[in-house]
DNA sequence: GCATGACGTGAATCAATGTTCACGAGGATA
DNA sequence: TATCCTCGTGAACATTGATTCACGTCATGC
């Protein structure tokens, strides 16, 4: 046996805890199967973190930081309400099909209660909610999109309707819903998904008579 | 003590099954403590179930049963897009603070995987998708509603919000990201989320120039 | 009032699973 | 090469929790 666990080696185990605790549910996983999922023993997965909530811990920073560099990449460049919608909607239709695992225990995550679920919505929507918001309230100011919103409101439903397309790639449940209303899987049409969704987007967000005008067209 | 359990005891067992199985998952939650929950004892909950997953199954269909009441209700006279939504809005976001158990099971359910929760997506979807699908078609027949989109896509972006308000009044973390995005909770301002989701539905369904003569004011 | 049967009770059982630890393999050092 | 030390191994342990079953209680029939 080698001495350590290679880089390579911690990196499957984080990948099994995430694939686990994302089809199981934090409660439902099971330690032996991540070690063996990860071709280690138990032994080993509990040297290296704290018992199961530790390492619960662990594989959901990996999955935020994976998020995270996705959504830097996103806003790294200056752009309109439109072109940052469009963006926003490859690159995150691209991270579910990418990530898979970690969009499955974003959900299995958002479904469980307590502190630890507040906190964790704290900080994983933290940064999403000011940063929608402002882009929003910017346009607004420019006169791109409509002034009759709360910037904040039409955020939040614009950040929700990416969490569900989202899902729909990646839970089964979700996938389900997704074939019933629009048929077909959302990771085999991404095109004809981002067309709509744009396209709902951007009538939502510019209707406003003096704002015709300036929209461009879809 | 008595011969049988009661109508009522067993009403209470369902209801704490509901919710500690939204609580926890199912997976997650313990027998002892929902017999316990209900006020009596585990052997009786064997009695009437055929173990967890049985009293589980038992538990989703009271729910469903509730959430068909509502919807027969907000469906039962012919109305227009308009007014449908605003009827379906208030609905839910009644439903969601009256049966905050019966969504958090809702929510718990669409998070875990599998087969089961494929066919239950089946279940639950196939009602609200078609019709909703069918009120849009006909909505764009009538000239009501934009004719370039697809309504089985808008369907779906229409019901992803509904479920998102109504996560956000019933679990914990869906509550904590509306409160980031909107401020305070959904369930002590629903006036101020109908009329913005409202606001957000109309502009996304109607625009198309030749509608905009059409429009009714928010 | 007594016998009988139906049915809830909850302690006991048994399986599943988080966690630990005595062990041994391999590499490092002298 | 001998010794030591580090670190992974996986069987053993302890706990938790689903499920069962011997028992007691109450209603019913006689």
């Amino acid at each position: 046996m080698l001495k350590k666990l290679s880089a390579e080696q911690l990196e499957r185990l984080l990948e099994a805890g995430v694939e686990e605790f994302a089809l199981h549910g934090s409660a439902g996983a099971n330690m032996r199967a991540i070690a063996e999922r990860a071709g280690i023993s138990v032994g080993a997965l509990y040297k290296y973190y704290d018992g199961k909530d530790g390492f619960f811990r662990a594989c959901l920073g990996r999955s935020l930081e994976a998020l995270e560099a996705v959504l830097a990449e996103v806003t790294a460049e200056e752009a309109g309400f439109k072109e940052y919608a469009r963006r926003i909607i490859r690159a995150l239709l691209r991270f579910s099909r990418e990530h898979a695992g970690y969009v499955r225990l974003y959900c299995t995550l958002a479904a469980s209660g307590g502190e630890e679920a507040v906190k964790l919505a704290g900080e994983i929507e933290g940064i999403t909610a000011r940063l929608y918001t402002r882009y929003i309230a910017a346009g607004q100011a420019g006169g791109d999109l409509r002034r009759d919103m709360e910037p904040g409101m039409f955020a939040f439903f614009f950040d929700s309707l990416l969490m569900m397309v989202q899902f729909a790639g990646c839970c089964d449940y979700y996938r389900e819903r997704f074939r019933l209303y629009c048929g077909g899987n959302p990771e085999d049409q991404p095109d004809r998904l981002e067309r709509e969704l744009l396209k709902f987007y951007e009538s939502a967000f510019t209707f406003e008579e003096a704002d015709v005008s300036h929209r461009e067209t879809v």
